[in-house]
DNA sequence: TAAAAAGTGGAACAATCTTTCATGCCTGAA
DNA sequence: TTCAGGCATGAAAGATTGTTCCACTTTTTA
């Protein structure tokens, strides 16, 4: 499905991952393309799926949701369906920003953000150790925003 | 600085978010609002910083960047300016796309994307137990991704 | 080598954004 | 209650931008 990207894609990406909004004849300029073949090659991005989508940053405090904790999830081993119930629940769980199956000593890491931690607690307690399969978990409450989603190295 | 967000304000968040480049006409046809209102609306959610930017969202596989890991790190207690001195050195890593302070076990969790396990082999030995202050790591590859950068609930 | 396919830039056209302006709606003071 | 001030709103004009067409060049394929 992802074709080869030349040099001129990887710019477009690398900039639109910057500035998702920026008009098509700057980008033309920065990448030293013409506006119509640009905006050719930018249309190819999109129908290739190299692009997935543009999406808007919202600030978490703006929207009064300030507060993000990390939890590990054991999960009871007993059936391999317990792992898709568990998953289909958790993208049903709109408060659940990450959702990853790992290797290690916990099977998934999710991000959670919430308003407060009396939110949090209300969550915890009746939404997530009540989701199928869950044997244990442990929070990881964020005390600071190091580096939040930032853009890919490309 | 985040000021108060009426209905509306939240509604254009919530579309922006999906599509961050919807036309200010089809935005202001969806909250029912004039496109000339809508686009002042908007503007001042930008310059609120409400909407910290927007950004194409790429395909890690499309840029060869298909192996997610997520990293536990614990540092020396010694002194407090280690942790500035490892934020600052996480900062100048673009291959980590989170990274996060938190309460636990761990000091700091972070999520590293990059192109194969030999390029995270190398990352993990020549650039992570070398940042400042680092006494121990634990990796969790990612095996699958569930749910990745959801949408905040607005 | 030649034909076909794909990519390119300039220009015209269509669509969109951005500003202006007159109006209506609150809020607070008299 | 009444009035003035500030602010938000929508319609329309003007400015900007996106999109398509075309002739031409480059690359690919047989």
């Amino acid at each position: 499905m992802p074709e080869d990207l030349d040099r001129t894609d990887r710019r477009i990406l690398r900039l639109l991952q910057k500035d998702g909004r920026m008009a098509n004849a700057d980008l033309a300029r920065k990448v030293n393309i013409s506006a119509a073949t640009c905006h050719r090659r930018t249309q190819r991005l999109f129908e290739a799926n190299c692009i997935r989508a543009v999406r808007a940053q919202v600030a978490p405090d703006a929207v009064d949701l300030s507060t993000l904790a990390i939890v590990g999830v054991v999960l009871d081993r007993s059936t391999s369906d317990s792992f898709a119930a568990f998953e289909q629940a958790v993208r049903e769980t709109p408060e659940i920003l990450d959702c990853h199956l790992v290797a290690g000593d916990f099977d998934y890491f999710l991000k959670i953000r919430v308003r407060d931690m009396e939110h949090f607690n209300r969550l915890h307690a009746t939404r997530l150790i009540v989701l199928p399969g869950v044997r244990q978990t442990r929070t990881f409450f964020v005390m600071k925003e190091v580096v939040d989603n930032r853009p890919l190295d490309i």
